[in-house]
DNA sequence: CTAGGGTTAG
């Protein structure tokens, strides 16, 4: 936490020294005054603290310099006081404080662990909590250790305040001292993370705990469980339910619904319904939200008589749906414009005594909507609003402002928000979004790039799909200077292209006859890669070298990055998490399912697209010998190529929401290292933690060579190979193909589409290239520059 | 203590 003192001690130290200057002088007087009333060393510390109690600091600071008279003082007691008293007076400036302790660090006297604890209680009591881990962190740094429960103090305020980056450091520094959080405030913390999209960090901070045999209980697990479920990891939310298991947590309905959650998320209906089985054979009963869940799967597929049938199912087990459930059913009713089952509905949801709420009236004006009523949907709209019987919300004004600019009445729309902004309504980007495509339909795109300026945006600015729209709607007008410009504020305003805009560019380029620049296509590919469409990117590369734009013919800088960190996306969302398996394939063959082509267009692709970000196996080998993880092709990129090989091993706190390209970088110990490593978690549950891509252990089997995938053990099949796993001295790099293009072969074709890497030689060391080479590189790496020997 | 619902771009 030094960036709280480093701003400072250009500061501090003029302090100190107009302070120390003008104190002498009065020290001076003092002197000569003291002299005839004789004022001792006792009366000083009493006027000191008098001062200092009462809030004028630089007086007792006066007091104190004074004591310089009385041989060997003033003491760090007499300091210690100063700051107590001070931290008693109401009006306390704490960087008088911190001035005065970084003085004592340097001029002595030299800081006791009662100086820490003074300052450390000040700065909580005062809610500084900046300041506070500051002060922990000097306090150890000065061989002290500050106690459990200040430091739980800190975090638990740290995290009452929300603040992040304070909560992270001072749970590291609790870590460090081997302290435990209560599991209230472990909770906060994860749910924290998981809010601020920062899922892996949660993951990290949860696996780390786990690895020091803190026990944590069903609802910390729960956290992560959903959170995996949500980001459409099912496979590793088994993990992990599987690890509760072995760690004797048991799982409850809120476990089992995360499931449920998950498998339907991912469209996997066979399992949603097993592990419903599996969840009422283990003696847990769906409740509404479990119900509610599978009632939203099967209502999303469209399949509303399923859904009534699951409601009635749960009506019959004594489970009374809410107004939730009916929400979720009303909404698909509209959809499919059943008109009488719509009325019959709203007089259930009536005579259960339910009122309905905003999301009811957005699941009906937005299903009327869809189906083209507007009329009907603007109608029921208007009442509501003209009656304010209920509050609405914003996404219920979005609906009514998406009615308006469907009848081609987006200026309407445009100065309804305006006065409604006016009187305190704040719109969502997705209000502006919605009159932005209004004003692209009926106007101009250019009329609609002004309002785009004009917007005030909730969020930093236009999002993705503001983008979007202007970019679709001047595909569709081919108005090639627009979509360079968007493509220039995007790239400006750090906005990637995602699939979405993706298409509509490919769709634009081929109806106009034209050839993307390895620049454009790098641009494609990372959008693709992004959301998973892999198979989509590769075949465009492939279009990309056919058109003769090989990156190692183009030495553009710009090119290389953004096809590196389009690979890097490859990598980063090819987890296996993202595979569909079959019932009954055991993990040899999930295995098997890695795709050849898949992994051929990594090493071919990545490694050697850029001289630059060539890994250096043989630096690599100097880090550590037992146990070395890179973090993610990304990270390992950024740490050991660009800012030189760092010792220390490096965790990405990674803002999902802000994608791998601004990962922070986060040390973690060694120790903390080997405890995760030898906590028995399963490998793949921490090298997810880590986002691992490649693992390098020194002879050290892992106690997971023979561990049951969670989806054998939750199909009951026997146990076969791991997914992961390490081999003494072997690189294992585990990638699948979310599209397997290959199908799956015998239980021993893990052989084949699996590839064991043995490290480099130590003494072949290459020349660190940490420039791009302007000549053509070999598409293929020889082996003296493979990074890996295979 | 943990969990389920509505609105925007192709």
């Amino acid at each position: 936490m030094l960036l709280c003192a480093i701003p400072r001690i250009g500061k501090t130290v003029r302090f100190l020294v107009n302070l120390s200057s003008s104190c002498a002088v009065r020290t001076a007087d003092f002197i000569e005054e003291s002299n005839t009333h004789h004022c001792n060393y006792v009366e000083l510390q009493r006027r000191m603290q008098n001062y200092a109690t009462s809030g004028h600091f630089s007086k007792a600071l006066e007091a104190l310099n004074s004591m310089r008279n009385v041989h060997g003082k003033p003491t760090v007691y007499d300091y210690n006081a100063l700051m107590h008293c001070y931290f008693k007076s109401r009006n306390v400036l704490l960087e008088v404080l911190v001035e005065v302790y970084l003085g004592m660090k340097r001029f002595g006297p030299v800081p006791n662990a009662s100086t820490f604890n003074t300052l450390l209680n000040g700065m909580l009591s005062l809610g500084n909590l900046k300041d506070a881990f500051f002060i922990a962190e000097e306090m150890c740094g000065s061989g002290f250790v500050p106690s459990f429960s200040l430091l739980s103090k800190t975090l638990k305020k740290s995290l009452e305040v929300g603040s992040l980056d304070n909560s992270l450091g001072v749970f590291e520094l609790m870590l460090r001292l081997e302290y435990f959080p209560t599991e209230h405030t472990f909770n906060l913390l994860i749910s924290m993370l998981i809010k601020a999209g920062m899922f892996r960090a949660a993951y990290f901070v949860f696996s780390v705990l786990q690895g020091k045999g803190y026990f944590c209980s069903v609802y910390s697990y729960n956290l992560i469980l959903w959170a995996f479920c949500r980001s459409g990891q099912i496979c590793t939310a088994l993990e992990l339910f599987c690890l509760m298991k072995k760690k004797g947590v048991v799982q409850n309905v809120c476990s089992y619904s995360a499931l449920v959650y998950g498998f339907g998320r991912e469209g996997l209906e066979k399992d949603l319904f097993h592990c419903l089985d599996v969840m009422q054979s283990d003696g847990c009963k769906p409740n509404v939200r479990t119900y509610t869940i599978i009632i939203k799967f099967l209502c999303d597929a469209g399949r509303i008589e399923k859904a009534l049938e699951y409601l009635g199912r749960m009506e019959r087990k004594g489970c009374d749906p809410d107004l939730i459930t009916y929400n979720v059913i009303l909404r698909e009713l509209c959809h499919q414009d059943r008109v009488g089952e719509i009325s019959e509905l709203v007089q259930v949801i009536d005579q259960k005594g339910f009122a309905p709420n905003p999301y009811t009236f957005a699941a009906f004006a937005g299903g009327m909507l869809k189906v083209g009523k507007i009329g009907i949907a603007q109608k029921l709209l208007l009442d509501v609003i003209s009656r304010g019987c209920c509050t609405l919300d914003v996404a219920v004004y979005n609906i009514y402002f998406n009615c308006l600019c469907c009848e081609n009445r987006s200026r309407e729309a445009l100065s309804l928000l305006k006065s409604m902004t006016e009187g305190g309504f704040l719109p969502s980007s997705v209000s502006y979004n919605t009159i932005l495509k209004g004003f692209c339909r009926e106007n101009s795109i250019e009329e609609a790039l002004e309002l785009f300026d004009r917007f005030e945006w909730v969020t930093n600015g236009p999002d993705v799909v503001s983008f979007n729209t202007i970019l679709s709607a001047a595909c569709k007008q081919c108005k090639s200077s627009v979509i360079q410009r968007i493509l220039f504020r995007m790239e400006c305003e750090g906005v990637e292209l995602n699939v979405v805009s993706s298409m509509c560019l490919i769709r634009e380029m081929y109806s106009q006859g034209l050839k993307p620049d390895g620049y454009t296509y790098g641009s494609l590919i990372s959008g693709l890669c992004r959301e998973g469409r892999i198979s989509v990117a590769l075949q465009l590369r492939d279009q990309m070298l056919g058109n003769g734009l090989t990156p190692g013919c183009q030495p553009d800088e710009v090119t290389f990055e953004i096809l590196n960190q389009a690979m890097s996306k490859v990598l980063e969302i090819a987890t296996p998490t993202s595979l569909t398996f079959q019932e009954d394939q055991t993990f040899s063959q999930m295995d098997a399912l890695v795709s050849r082509e898949f992994l051929e267009s990594v090493e071919n692709n990545f490694i050697c697209w850029h001289p630059a970000r060539q890994v250096d196996a043989a630096k690599v080998d100097t880090i550590c010998d037992s146990v070395l993880l890179l973090t993610s092709i990304c990270c390992f990129n950024e740490y050991c190529v660009l800012h030189g090989i760092q010792p220390k091993f490096s965790c990405p706190y990674t803002s999902e929401q802000n994608g791998v390209s601004e990962c922070k970088h986060r040390h973690i110990t060694e120790t903390g290292l080997s405890m995760l490593f030898h906590s028995g978690a399963p490998m793949y549950l921490w090298t997810e933690a880590f986002h691992t891509a490649v693992i390098v252990i020194n002879n050290q089997p892992t106690p997971l060579l023979n561990h049951r995938s969670p989806y054998e053990i939750l199909h009951g099949a026997p146990p076969a190979y791991s997914s992961l796993r390490a081999f003494g001295c072997l690189c294992y790099i585990h990638i699948s193909n979310p599209h397997p293009a290959a199908p799956p072969t015998a239980p021993d074709g893990h052989q084949s589409a699996v590839k064991y890497y043995t490290r480099r030689p130590k003494t072949k060391a290459a020349p660190s290239a940490n420039l791009p080479s302007s000549s053509p590189q070999p598409s293929v790496p020889s082996d003296q520059e493979a990074p890996i020997d295979l």
